[in-house]
RNA sequence: GGAGGGGUGGCAGAGCGGUUUAAUGCACUGGUCUUGAAAACCAGCGAGGGCGAAAGUCCUCCGAGAGUUCGAAUCUCUCCCCCUCCGCCA
């Protein structure tokens, strides 16, 4: 959320700033709702005050034994004037917040203009998309051959008996490969980048997604369940990971704070109709190991820096040729102020395709969340900053895997660094 | 699922219709003392918002929401969360 205050003082900066995102912010609306609120607002809180004073002379006058029937008998009025006052202001407050809940975060004077994928700004790249001389075959045609027992190493038609379109079934090798994998990052993030282990619920409630920005505007893309309370399977890690500084005020001792967490993430993909249908990449169910920081506010950009670096370690390590790209306004999320996207190498698509997406929402998600610090040279509360970032994102990990590491017999060459994880196994056949 | 007990400022914890402007302690900040520190003593110290150039001033907040009342942390209802015991259970 933006600040209230940065709205009405600043209003068609904000707006020019949005437009970069493709948001019209209706300054106009805004103006013209600010001044009746200010209006309302006054004459409800002189309503109250008045109140307030006369209450205590009751209560005075009664402790004297005075009779109070003469105050009391202009009360009812003031009542019922100060009762309309205040429904007038709740209304015009709600209306006031429910449209900044759905204003997006601004962007960086960094991030490229632009409406597409297209416009988005080429990073670095690394390593190179690797040479085949036989037909390349794509993940789901490799999983099909691999040996696995009772059915297909990857299995989308069990899936979509059991379950429906967009899922799948791991057996034998490739399960392990994508288990391996999820241990492999885990423990990188812990061992070398600083990073706290964390194991969290895989369901949140409403308040939690309003908190890092899924909702309101997003309730469609996300799973939710049954029941008296209003609860959502995570569409990602990030949400209940953020959400542990939701109404806290931090120490300044205990920032920066790192969390690596490995989850199933659920996404109902609402806006991905006749996308991807075809194998793994777009799923309602996968697993990622996020990262998530909690910064001082002037630690953010360098956070995000370093955070990019781990996430792009590990395609490194798996020795993934990979490039990392600066998302324009168009393509940035809705929380986001900059996102960098890391993109892998698909042979069968003959294209880079995102594996994980590192952003820096600076206050806009502390805000959502009432996430604060104590900053020591204020001595007052202020809004941390959050970012996250996949590293990675295991569905697609193996996608890449198994697409870039083929041999023309149809096995797979198991990267060096997942090795250990697999009982020092070199290929799957 | 059943029966109880609770949710109060950064933390602990009193208050259970009207001088509550929420006691007290801890923590924190400043000062006195000290070579320095600790201790002791003195003072300050919640959050959010409105108006205002500022000084300041007013409003809101005691888990959430609704209600009773001239007036609610305090009474009533609903919900959420935590704790104890019993039952069930991986």
């Amino acid at each position: 959320m933006l600040d209230p205050r940065r709205i009405r003082s600043e209003a068609e900066t904000l707006a020019g700033k949005l437009a970069k995102k493709k948001f019209t912010l209706d300054v106009a609306y805004l103006g013209d709702l600010d001044a009746r609120r200010k209006e309302i607002q006054l004459a409800a809180e002189a309503l109250q005050n008045e109140r307030n004073s006369r209450s205590k002379e009751i209560g005075k006058a009664k402790q004297e034994g005075r009779d109070v029937s003469e105050i009391l008998r202009t009360m009812s009025d003031l009542k019922s004037r100060l009762e309309e006052s205040q429904r007038q202001l709740q209304v015009l407050q709600d209306e006031f917040r429910d449209y900044l809940l759905g204003v997006p975060n601004v962007p960086a004077d960094e991030v490229p203009e632009g409406d597409g994928e297209a416009a988005n700004r080429l990073e670095s790249e690394w390593g190179h998309p690797p040479q085949f001389d036989f037909p390349v075959k794509d993940h789901v045609e490799i999983g099909a051959g691999l040996a696995a027992g009772t059915g297909e190493a990857l299995d989308f038609a069990a899936a979509s008996r059991m379950t429906g379109a967009r899922f799948v079934v791991m057996q034998g090798p490739v399960a392990r490969l994508h288990r391996a994998l999820g241990q492999f990052m885990l423990d990188l993030h812990i061992r070398e980048h600083g990073y706290t282990e964390i194991n969290v619920p895989f369901i949140v409630n409403a308040d939690s997604l309003v908190g890092t920005g899924q909702l309101p505007k997003f309730a469609e893309d996300q799973f939710k369940l049954q029941g008296k309370q209003d609860f959502y399977l995570i569409p990602t890690a990030e949400v209940p990971v953020t959400n542990m500084v939701r109404d806290r005020i931090l120490d300044a001792s205990e920032l920066p704070a790192r969390w690596v967490c490995h989850t199933p993430c659920f996404r109902q993909e609402a806006g991905g109709y006749g996308v991807d249908t075809r194998g793994m990449i777009r799923q309602h169910q996968f697993e990622k190991v996020e990262l998530v920081q909690i910064t001082r506010p002037e630690d953010s950009a360098t956070a995000l820096e370093e955070l990019t670096g781990h996430a792009e370690r590990v395609l490194q390590l798996l020795e993934l040729p990979y490039r990392k790209v600066a998302l324009c306004g168009g393509d940035l999320g809705f929380s986001a102020n900059f996102t960098y996207d890391l993109e892998v190498w698909l042979p069968s698509q003959q294209c880079y395709r995102e594996i994980s997406s590192c952003s820096n929402f600076d206050e806009f998600q502390a805000r959502r969340m009432q996430a604060r610090w104590r900053n020591p040279a204020s001595g007052k509360p202020e809004f941390v900053h959050t970012l996250n970032g996949s590293g990675l994102a295991i569905g697609r990990t193996l996608v890449a895997i198994l697409e870039n590491c083929q041999d023309a017999e149809g096995g797979v060459g198991v990267p060096r660094a997942l090795r250990p994880y697999m009982d020092g196994v070199e290929r799957l056949e």
